[in-house]
Parts: structure tokens; sequence; C-alpha cells
DNA sequence: CATAAGTGTAACAAGAATAGTTACAATATG
DNA sequence: CATATTGTAACTATTCTTGTTACACTTATG
């Protein structure tokens, strides 16, 4: 199934952003989301952990960001959520009495690196901030 | 389940480049991929359909590649096999009434072919001829 | 021309990852 | 104490990829 994660998680945290003033309910981001309040749970579970939102439970609970939006950026975001890489090498070992069987594994697994390095990079370029301008310019454009 | 669609191709285009002068069977190409034949078969379906190899039927049939492996670079070869994306968008679309979930999608949009792009620009420095030379340096330094 | 060795592809089962749902303990406010 | 909220476990549903079986069709060869 294709892996959301990274799409509503700059969503929730553009939300945060435009909010950063109060604790944002877990509920509030799951309607603008649309989906589960307990998968929104998951997600900020996962961002609490990179560091980047905190929480606070019981009556008048919710998230905040730990950082300015322009200190956020968005290889961050990615690396919070994401696991794997863009490719995936061999499901099953190859074979390794093949002269391309036995090297193709760490040929493919430095592309790997290479490309992860390459969307780092320009992932790198953009912070929530930059964002939150973009989501703003596009209600202009499209009011 | 992690799509190693784009792994399999390579290594199996690389065994083609390897054996230019006859036509190769699925069941080889299966056998160094640790795989069944007939998933061999279909990927190379999708590598017929982007002009990369030609087959034939019947006895003594199999798969050669259409040109020199310098003339196939790896961009051709992700854009074969991969249907998708880096990232995903929302599964379900966001809240229209929600500034935020309004606009979003049209930026994380254009962030998804910006980085695409990025991946795009990387692969297409190496060709298949490139990939045979590592998968051989890494013979000597292993052997 | 019969047989053997291939590809092409459909249909289905298996496996794995993501997302959705329900339930409930723990926590904080008033 | 009542209420609102997070955190998380457990289970189900959905979707995608891979593996497998089966078989029609094609080609070379004796």
């Amino acid at each position: 199934m294709a892996n959301s994660q990274f799409a509503m998680a700059v969503h929730v945290l553009t939300m945060l952003a435009d909010n950063c003033d109060e604790r944002v309910k877990s509920s509030y981001l799951a309607k603008s989301v649309n989906t589960n309040a307990v998968v929104i749970r998951r997600l900020l579970s996962d961002l609490h952990d990179a560091g980047l939102v905190v929480s606070r439970t019981g009556y008048s609970g919710g998230t905040c960001l730990t950082k300015d939006p322009e200190d956020i950026n968005l290889l961050e975001i990615y690396r919070a959520v994401s696991h794997g890489e863009v490719f995936s090498l061999h499901r099953q070992k190859p074979d390794k009495d093949c002269p391309v069987g036995k090297n193709i594994e760490s040929v493919l697994c430095n592309l790997q690196k290479e490309i992860d390095s390459a969307i780092g990079e320009r992932l790198g370029r953009y912070t929530l901030r930059d964002i939150i301008s973009m989501v703003r310019r596009g209600e202009e454009v499209f009011a």
C-alpha cells in the first residue's frame, strides 16, 4: 500500500505551525487530514521521537511544535517518518554463483545511497515556513 | 510490500548486457535473481514495452537488449518499471473547508515532481555500461 | 510433422506493509 | 469527581508485490 506518512506529516506540521499559540488536538488534525485521530496520534508519536513536536495529555491537552517553522526543514520531516529507501533491493538474495548476482547488490546499495542523498539535498532546501507560504499563495490563487 | 522491480530490472539487464551475443532464457535469469521465471517474464514484458529488450518465443527463444549497454541509462530503466512516486499523497482527500487541507495537496504534488526530477537527474548520469563496470570491479575486489 | 523447449499471460494464493477502528489506561483541568 | 484528551495495544481491512500453477501459442530440430 502506498505510504502517505510524509504527506500527512507535512500537512499536520503545517497545521501546527499555523496554530503556534495553542495546543492542537488530534481530532482537529484528523478532520483536516480526513482520517482517524489514532492515525494522527501515531504519526505525532514519530514526530515527537524526532523532536519536532511535544504533546500534553489530559484535559486541554494537545500538540505544539518545538521549534519555529523556519527551523524545521523537510528533510527532518522525511527522516522522521520514512522507513526504507527510494527503491528496494532484492527480496531474495541473488545467486552468489553468478558473477552478476554476486555483486549486483552492493552496486545497487551504493546507488540507493546516492539517490537518497540527492533527495535529502533537495528536501533540505525547504522549511515548514516555505510550505506555509506556498499553501497561503495557493489560497489566493484559487480563491 | 517493498517494490524491488527496479533492482530486478537492473540485474536482469546487466545479465543481458553480459550476454549480448545470445538469447537469454527467463529460467536462467530467474536462477540468478533467485525468483520464479514468470516473475522475470513479467518484468521483461515491461522492459519490452519500454523498448529496452526484445524476446523470441519457441524453441531457442529468449531475450536480448535492443541497444548497446552504453545507450541505456538508469532513468529509462526506472521509468520502465516504476509506477508511482517517491512519496504518496493523501490516501483520502483532505478537508477542503480547512485552509491548509484545501491547498496542501497541490503544494505536495509540486514537491513530488521536484523530487522526482532530482532523482531522474541523478539516475540519468549512469548507463548500463557503468553498472557492468561496477559489478566487475566488485568481482575483483571481493575475489 | 511430431516433439521438445521456449515465451506470454491469466488466474489465483501468499506475504507484507499501511491505514482504519475499537477499546481502554493514564493524565490533566476545573 | 467528572470530563476531555493523549498514548498505545490489538485487531481488521485494504492494497500492493511476489510467487505459483496452468496453459495456449511459437519455433527449431530430428
